[in-house]
RNA sequence: GGAGAGAUGGCUGAGUGGUCGAAAGCGCUCCCCUGCUAAGGGAGUAUACUUCAAAAGGGUAUCGAGGGUUCGAAUCCCUCUCUCUCCGCCA
């Protein structure tokens, strides 16, 4: 959430934001700000009242003390409307406060300058592309391959859950495991540090991260306990700190964690789901970094840059983009996305996303450190895939497949699996 | 799952209805003393919101969370959460 602060003094700012990021009207800025109005004027009012009714009480305590019972009792014959006052006035506040609050909670993130504006995915700017696209004739998709050779098993997964809970069997279990290792050394090596996290979340942290009130509907949920199945590590290890005050020479903090991820994905269909392209259950390694404000531009560069070393050390062509106003989504500031270049299906796949998050996720979870003068500041949050398995999965069958229908394993992978080629 | 104990400021810990936002100690900051070290003396040291042009200063709220009793609650009552101990179960 935006700090109403902030929305009272760049209130255009805010709702130029707003627009960019293909909301159609920005009506709850105002309402947001009258809402406040109201709140902070009858606030005052409140405090007053409270502060006659402290007084008085420590006046009868006083009295009580000296054993003047008559004079005390005069007193408290006096307090009756006051107190009725004051509780119908602190319902009042309490009603606004929600009512402030749940506008506050509507309003998105405002985009950086430099996020180029636009509507679609067709206006995000491609920023840059690496390593060179190899075609051949008789490339196929990642899935025939995989049926091909039982690696992943489809069928099966429906049979024991549903659709998008595929099995993956033999060496193709082996390949997950090891790039999960691979990517989690890797981001040990470069300042990372490893956490295992729950795998559900209470209300509190879906709501911290934003997942709810703005995404609810992608969460599997378990009502009986309250429960969320995670969509993304970014749940449990951004929430990790949540209600913290970090000392500043302890920033930033860098942590990874492989998880399991689920979403309901409620919506989707088509030829985009096909195979592994799109799963209710899939495996990540996630990053998140916690930052002085001044800091999280270029965090989110190096973020983005080490993503990108990924791929590279794959051997995987890929792409990055900018990702538009209008196609950044709600909490971000600034968003980059890396594509993958699927050879089979001749089509770029998303891999990882890399979000500047500003101090809008940090602001619901109070995560604050202590700043330069001593004073409490809330803190910046990012986060970023590296990366998420299904899709990487896909283009490593598809680029590195024989025709014979092996798979050559990429030369990073080999110790992990001990085989050249499966 | 059963039985019991507990939750107070950065930490330890006192406080069972009336100047308690909270004793004391530790820690931390500043000052003084001391030619090192050690020790000693003094002052300060929570957070959020609000008021104010700002600072200073006011005000309100907060003793796990929420509700209640009362003129007045850290203190009494109810509900919940969490922690610890014992028993049971268990990878």
């Amino acid at each position: 959430m935006l700090d109403i602060n902030f929305i009272r003094d760049h209130t255009e700012r805010v709702k130029k934001g707003m627009l960019n990021k293909g909301e159609k009207s920005t009506d709850i800025v105002d309402k947001v700000l009258v809402k406040d109005e109201e709140w902070r004027k009858l606030v005052t009012e409140v405090g007053q009242l409270r502060a006659d009714s402290n007084s008085r009480a420590k006046e009868i305590g006083a009295l009580m003390g000296k054993g003047k019972k008559d004079e005390a009792q005069k007193i408290i014959n006096e307090t009756g409307q006051t107190k009725e006052k004051i509780k119908e006035l602190e319902e009042l506040l309490d009603q606004l406060a929600v009512e402030r609050d749940s506008l506050l909670y509507q309003i998105p993130n405002v985009p950086d300058d430099s996020v180029p504006v636009g509507a679609t995915e067709n206006d995000n700017e491609v920023i840059s592309e690496w390593g060179e696209k190899v075609q051949k004739e008789w490339f196929k998709p990642h899935w025939e391959l995989a049926s091909d050779k039982k690696w992943i098993d489809f069928e099966r997964g429906s049979k024991v859950t549903g659709a998008g809970f595929p099995f993956y069997v033999g060496n193709m279990a082996r390949l997950q495991r090891a790039l999960i290792n691979f990517f989690l050394n890797e981001a040990v090596k470069n300042g990372f540090t490893e956490i295992q996290a729950p795998y559900f979340v209470n209300e509190d942290s879906a709501r911290g991260t934003g997942q709810i009130p703005d995404k609810e509907d992608m969460m599997y949920t378990m009502p009986r306990d309250g429960f969320f199945a995670i969509p993304t590590a970014e749940v449990p290890v951004t929430n990790f700190h949540r209600d913290e005050i970090f000392e500043l020479d302890n920033l930033p903090v860098y942590y990874t964690a492989y998880t399991p991820c689920w979403r309901r994905e409620a919506g989707s269909y088509g030829a985009d789901v096909r195979g592994l392209n799109r799963l209710h259950q899939f495996d990540k390694v996630e990053l998140v970094k916690f930052v002085h404000p001044d800091h999280s531009d270029r965090e989110l560069e190096s973020l983005k840059e080490y993503a990108e070393s990924l791929l590279e050390k794959l051997g995987l062509p890929f792409r990055t983009l900018l990702m538009c106003t209008g196609d950044m989504g709600f909490t971000q500031t600034k968003k980059y996305d890396l594509e993958v270049w699927s050879p089979g299906q001749k089509r770029w796949l998303e891999v990882s996303s890399c979000s500047n998050f500003g101090s809008f996720q940090a602001r619901r979870m109070q995560l604050r450190f202590r700043n330069e003068n001593g004073k409490n500041e809330i803190m910046h949050t990012l986060n970023g895939s590296g990366l998420a398995l299904p899709r990487v999965v896909a283009a490593i069958i598809e680029t590195y497949q024989t025709e014979a229908g092996d798979m050559k394993v990429p030369e990073v992978l080999v110790p992990f699996m001990d085989a050249e080629k499966i």
